[in-house]
DNA sequence: TGCAAATTTAATGTCAGACAATTAAAGTTT
DNA sequence: AAACTTTAATTGTCTGACATTAAATTTGCA
């Protein structure tokens, strides 16, 4: 594990990739103990305060963890789920802010995505995850729902279609399509027939899960889509 | 923008979820210039040292880039696509690596998510898509192609696929979901008859494309699935 | 005047050394 | 044997300094 005193970039980078892709090729397994930073600030040749800058990076990401004491250091961290997604929805959520993509373009994807589970929905999905989709109808049904608890509704009524295939490598890839589009929904303002229209669709995709009928699930999910991009274009015509 | 003082986590990583709920909010921009790291550790009221820290696990998370000199500091950074490509694939290789995922599960979400674009790819696929495809197809069938070589093929003729589809945000969720896949997929051997086997699915699959016929393209897919399963069934028997 | 070289300046990058806080283990006392 | 105390190792934070970089400014000279 060495770094390259020629190099431009940073020293604090230079090692963080370093101590990364040992983590990445497998050199460094989970749960494993680093040196302590005294220790690799002398295999490295720097500074303490430049090491944590390097530890700092990589706990950002996850990949290490820290604990103080006698015993302490720094950990292999084991990427769990949970943190994954966190990650996996920020970055979606701020490539899509950051980078002017159109509406109809997210949609698009988010949808197309989301279809890919109505087949394995439609097979696995268990009663509780049915039960937490239409109690997400229900609540979408009240009136006096802000529109930001609508959409969050929302977003909770596709995540236990989505975790119904039970596939936890799905659940992840999709959270971030199905989170991220999150903000841009939260601009469009539901009006009580909208509201009406996206629960009766939500209604008939629960029906077809429970009638385990994959390409009803799918072709619920394109009606959703259009009525959304049709939401959508209507709003922004208004601004225009 | 506060920190709380009586929390026991690391001031520095305060700072940065700080930072980061600014930058999430869209109340500091793409571009806009962070304090300096002394006006920073004046205003949280900690030392220059903290302050990089914070800064550092930024950085590492693309959301800030910094420069030198005069006129320098930290600026919010756009999040590029291809950043955002990296940051998705090693989060998801590790992902899989740590948390023995088995390969059955794995496939199964990458070929579903993969499927998703299959109509849209059947749509839009340009003739240069096109072409990559089969040039790919072509490399594979090269005798004497290394087992890595093959796959990284296998992986370039999947994107070219998925970039058929002319949605930058499909393309970015599906990098990480097919990219992940390579380290598990390095694993297999594949013989003389697997390869034949997998490019004619391939050329199956690019047909489909060039005939504009997207449901073929889907089953073309699902049969690779399949292929795909069944020799690392043989694999993992073989071991055991 | 106009341009090129030298200087200044403001910022990040790095270092050294110190002390505080935390935690597990070893030692001590009851 | 159990409860308490001490000790040692480690991360967390601070102070102050110097190095490096790059833009802006000043200076010198034709």
């Amino acid at each position: 594990m060495k770094i390259d005193p020629k190099s431009s970039a940073d020293l604090s980078a230079q090692i963080a990739t370093a101590i990364r892709d040992e983590i990445i090729a497998g050199r460094l397994i989970v749960d494993a103990r680093l040196p302590s930073e005294a220790e690799l600030a002398e295999q490295f040749e720097v500074s303490r305060p430049t090491v944590r800058e390097a530890l700092k990076r990589l706990a950002a990401q996850s990949l290490i963890r820290t604990q103080r004491g006698a015993t302490g250091g720094a950990f292999v961290n084991r990427l769990s789920f949970p943190e994954a997604y966190a990650q996996q929805i920020t970055t979606s959520t701020l490539l899509l802010s950051m980078n002017d993509v159109s509406f109809e373009t997210a949609c698009e994807a988010r949808f197309a995505l989301e279809r890919s589970c109505a087949t394995l929905s439609a097979q696995r999905c268990s009663a509780d995850n049915l039960a937490a989709m239409r109690a997400e109808i229900h609540r979408q049904s009240q009136p006096g729902l802000t529109d930001e608890a609508f959409c969050a509704s929302d977003v909770a009524f596709h995540r236990a279609l989505v975790d119904g295939a039970c596939n936890p490598v799905l659940s992840y890839q999709l959270a971030g399509a199905v989170e991220a589009m999150q903000p841009l929904m939260n601009m469009i303002t539901f009006s009580a027939r909208d509201r009406a229209r996206i629960v009766a669709l939500h209604s008939r995709i629960a029906t077809a899960v429970e009638a385990r009928d994959g390409q009803a699930v799918s072709e619920g999910l394109t009606a959703l889509e259009h009525e959304t991009q049709k939401l959508a274009l209507s709003l922004f015509k208004k601004k225009s």
